[in-house]
DNA sequence: TCTGGGGTCCTAGGACCC
DNA sequence: TCTGGGGTCCTAGGACCC
């Protein structure tokens, strides 16, 4: 927008065009999916359950369908009262008439199923657009400013619902009705319908200028909608929307501004930037900035896991013994995962729960990046002993710095890494072999000197696919 | 809310260095 | 010795997101 330089940052962006940036948001994606392959689903009350196999009642909601959440079903909740809002429906056939009013179905999720249709999915969003940040298996952000413009959709063809008309759209001018129809609404609407075709599953979609109001627009009218917020008009459009709404406001945040008398993104915007930094930090700042509309942020496409982690609930035990297997299985999994995806690491660390809900973490940092499985489940178990006497409710165990460039390093045999690039560097980036951590490396573990010595050899070769592996569909 | 799993980013204090 | 200040790295925790 124009007005206001923001203190402080580039100035030099002045007169650049507004940007079109969509946020794409699909529609309780998994249970989406789940219609897909199973038709008779469709209408139906369905909920996807996380740690939940058929007839179980533990776990957790994933996805609740929109029928399921007209019974009180929400995300996160857990299956068992899930189960008390929508009970569990019977085989199709012994179904009475009054039992198919107030059932519903129940399905465990499927992440590698889900992981085929957003495939297609993300074949739609880009081919549509140039630049596109995947958020998460269901989510996405698309910069389309040179693909469309804010100008006003010529009178034209009506028969827009093919696409065509919309790829060769009529000349950009201000011809058409003065109305709010705007090109980028059309190719908003385009890619909406692409996606629905080609991978047959619904989504919303959000158009503004900037990043953080096309995701708000995205869940304005969902499910299924398609929601326009034109440059000038993104403060007016927020403005009577709960704090909650906002992009980065959670309870926490939502309570905060309560207290200061703040219930509204347009109490925020009104509210003076430094009395909102003085509560919350540059968040504070940050907050007021999108709530008047403003946010510069580019769309660019996700990098590199920063982190990798697997963590898992048990019944609260205080058990050592079942502890430290815990802990060695997920340091398993963990690493397995580093070496699929060919990173190493250089931090290792474990997170323990305590009942009801006290989150203790503990990490350790190694000389220089390895991978090595023996050591991710050894350094943790080292970190876990603090908690021998603990019970615990959940215990985790992550991977951190990661570093991918050195795999590829290991593929470029005799290259030398010299000077450049390497952050610091005191270490440099060596091989991950013991023979160059070695020395160091029984200082990090609970003594025993390390003598086995299993190559690494990190593999590039699975790479491979987005996999982020975060996905959810809480919305 | 009796709280599932996988992430990101930020803050704050301490250690250490120059 | 007192006196900074600036910078980086590390760990722990917190808030938030899907």
């Amino acid at each position: 927008m124009d007005g206001g330089t923001l203190p402080g940052t580039d100035t030099e962006r002045v007169d650049e065009p507004d940007r079109v940036v969509f946020h794409v948001d699909m529609d309780c994606f998994y249970a989406s999916c789940e219609r897909l392959r199973e038709p008779e689903l469709r209408g139906e009350p369905l909920v996807v359950g996380m740690g939940y196999e058929p007839g179980d009642t533990v776990g957790a909601v994933a996805t609740a369908s929109y029928e399921a959440r007209e019974f009180g079903v929400e995300s996160a909740m857990p299956i068992s009262e899930a189960l008390e809002r929508l009970p569990r429906r019977g085989t199709a056939d012994a179904t009475t008439e009054e039992e198919r009013s107030e059932t519903g179905y129940y399905r465990p999720v499927d992440l590698d199923f889900y992981k085929e249709v957003a495939s297609d999915v993300k074949d739609v969003l880009h081919d549509c657009a140039d630049v596109v940040r995947e958020v998460s298996i269901d989510e996405a952000y698309l910069d389309v400013t040179d693909r469309t413009a804010w100008d006003a959709a010529g009178a034209g063809s009506e028969a827009d619902a093919t696409g065509a008309a919309i790829a060769d759209p009529p000349p950009s001018t201000a011809a058409g009705p003065a109305s709010d129809r705007t090109l980028a609404e059309g190719y908003g609407r385009h890619v909406k319908e692409r996606i629905e075709r080609e991978a047959s599953v619904p989504a919303s979609v959000g158009v503004a200028p900037n990043m953080s109001a096309a995701k708000v627009a995205s869940g304005a009218d969902k499910p299924d909608g398609l929601v326009v917020v034109p440059p000038g008009t993104v403060a007016s459009f927020l403005a009577p929307l709960p704090t909650a709404a906002l992009h980065g406001v959670g309870p926490v945040t939502e309570r905060a501004l309560a207290d200061l008398g703040i219930e509204t993104a347009g109490d925020v915007a009104a509210a003076d930037p430094e009395t909102l930094a003085a509560e919350l930090g540059d968040r504070g700042r940050e907050l007021s900035r999108r709530a008047r509309g403003e946010d510069e942020r580019e769309v660019t496409p996700r990098g590199l896991p920063k982190s990798l982690s697997r963590e898992s609930s048990l019944p609260a035990t205080a058990d050592a013994d079942e502890k430290r297997e815990t802990v060695a299985a997920l340091a398993a999994d963990v690493a397995r995962r580093a070496r699929e995806r060919g990173c190493l690491y250089r931090t290792i660390g474990i997170k323990a729960v305590e009942p009801p809900f006290d989150v203790n973490t503990r990490a350790r940092s190694l000389p220089g990046p390895v991978d090595d499985p023996d050591l991710v489940e050894s350094v943790a178990l080292d970190l876990l002993d603090e908690f021998d006497d603990d019970r615990v409710r959940k215990l985790g165990v992550r991977v951190s710095k990661l570093d991918f460039a050195e795999s590829d390093q290991a593929t470029l045999a005799g290259f030398e890494a010299g000077e450049d690039g390497d952050r610091g560097g005191t270490q440099g980036k060596q091989p991950a072999s013991r023979n160059d951590v070695g020395a160091q490396i029984t200082d990090w573990i609970g003594g025993e000197p390390r003598t086995d010595d299993d190559e690494p050899a990190p593999d590039p070769a699975e790479q491979d696919d987005e996999g982020q592996a975060s996905l959810g569909d809480w919305s």
